[in-house]
Order: C-alpha cells, then sequence, then structure tokens
DNA sequence: TGGTTATATAGTTATTTATTCATACAAATC
DNA sequence: GATTTGTATGAATAAATAACTATATAACCA
C-alpha cells in the first residue's frame, strides 16, 4: 500500500551502454507483445485481477479463439500466468513492470497529443 | 544530475480505468515503433546526443535508406525531433520517456530470462 | 552551370501476423 | 459412455511493413 516506483535518471541514461544484440531483440520482442491494441485491452482486463478466458471475452468484444491466441502467446512470451482450475483457465499478469510501462507510454502518448494539439491552436489563432 | 523519478504504485494500477479506444490504439502505435530491434538500435544512438543521420549509419550497421526511412517514422510518430544545418539533418530524441520505457522493458526482459534459466537449473538438478 | 554530398522517397518483394472458421481436446456432469 | 462446457489449435486469408534498389530532392561548392 502506497508503494513508490523510483529510478534514477542517470541510471536510465546508461541504457544504451552495451546492451549485446539478442538483448536488443529481446526488448523489441517485449515491446512488439504490447503493441496490438487486442492485447493491451486483454491486459488491462488482468490488471485487477486474474481472469477466465470467457470472461475475458465477455468483457472486450472478440472471439474466443482469438483472446485464445493472445492468451497463449503473452504466457509464451512470459508476460501472463497461467492456472488450471477444473474447466476454467485463468490468467494474470505475470510482471507488474507491464503495466507500468503501458502506464508510463499512456501518459507519454498523452501529452504528445497534447502538446500537437496546443501546437495548432497557436498556428490557428 | 541526480534527478530522480518516482511513481506511486496505486496511481499506475488506475492505468486499467476509463481509457477510451482511440488511445488504447495510440499507445499500442508507440510500442510498435519501439518494437524493431533496428528502431532501437537507432534510438540507442540518440541517448547521448543528436546525431545525422549518416552518423547513425556509420554507427550501426544499416543501408542510409532503410535508416532515413526509420527516422521519418519516428519523427511523424513525434518521438524523435529534426534539425536540419545545410546539408546535413540532425536527428534527436524527442521524449525522455522513451528511454525511461526502454530502461524498464530492458530491466524486465533480463530479470524474465533470469528467472527462467534458474527454473531450468533447478529442473536439470 | 555543373558537380558533389546528405537525405528522402517510390516501387517492389518477402515476411509476419491478426483474425476467422472449423475442429480438437479435456474436464466435468449426466 | 455420452454430452456439455471451457479452452486450444490448425488452416486459410488479408493486411501491414521492413528492407532493398533506384531515383529524386536540395543544399553546398567549384
Amino acid at each position: 500500500m502506497g508503494n513508490k516506483f523510483t529510478i534514477e535518471e542517470d541510471e536510465v541514461k546508461k541504457w544504451n551502454l552495451r546492451m549485446p544484440e539478442e538483448m536488443l531483440t529481446a526488448v523489441a520482442n517485449r515491446f512488439k507483445l504490447l503493441s496490438e491494441p487486442m492485447r493491451l485491452k486483454i491486459i488491462r482486463t488482468l490488471c485487477e485481477n486474474e481472469r477466465t478466458v470467457q470472461e475475458i471475452v465477455n468483457e472486450i468484444s472478440a472471439s474466443q479463439a482469438n483472446v485464445s491466441k493472445h492468451l497463449a502467446l503473452m504466457h509464451d512470451n512470459g508476460i501472463v500466468n497461467r492456472r488450471k482450475e477444473g474447466l476454467k483457465c485463468y490468467y494474470s499478469i505475470a510482471d507488474n513492470s507491464i503495466i507500468f510501462a503501458c502506464y508510463l507510454t499512456s501518459k507519454s502518448v498523452v501529452e504528445n497529443l497534447q502538446d500537437r494539439l496546443s501546437w495548432l491552436q497557436k498556428v490557428e489563432s
């Protein structure tokens, strides 16, 4: 409760140094997993709690097959956990940094849009 | 210098609430921009300083045409700035949260790989 | 004006992948 | 065992796009 996430800016800047090629590909792949609106929708339903496939299908409007495939992909890549209970299969977020990345990116995208909008308004007036 | 970036975990969890469809698509699109190793390579060269297209081409091994297209794409989407000076064209990171997202994701991916590795070692022994 | 340099852009190809439909599998219940 | 329910998967299709080649643009210089 009231947990804080803190990072030193200097530490961030070191990101550019000495990252081997395979790591770069792995990072790109992680971003690719987050680059589909449908998967973000699914991830969003998992933010609060674990969910069954059917629950997800009901919350977002998508076919069972499609949701199942996206979940399988995310599970294979270790960003969601799977828990079976009888017929049902519960999925949950495996790594909170996923949510964090989504949050950060959302904020940044919103700010970006706002900047462009205010620029547009300046030009118009 | 010594700047810190802090976020409340509770704030992050609110990400799932009331985000309109277009925002989700915009966020997905931002992630898609970061989902190509070649673009990450380019971004990495821009971490320290602005760079000309040729400088980037020389640093990473890629064709001028390809680098130029990636830069154009990133510029169109507002994640790099462009500054012309004579014949040369200098690009730079438009939004530090990009670097931050890369850093976070890299860390998370590394931890994920380490977890899988230690799990594998447990299974083997 | 002609030539050189830095960057951008068409057109093309090959690859990836999200989605759909149909079906398979597997656990529970009758 | 047969049926129902929840989930996974294979095949097919359509759309997106990274990379290449060749060419265009545009600024600088002789």
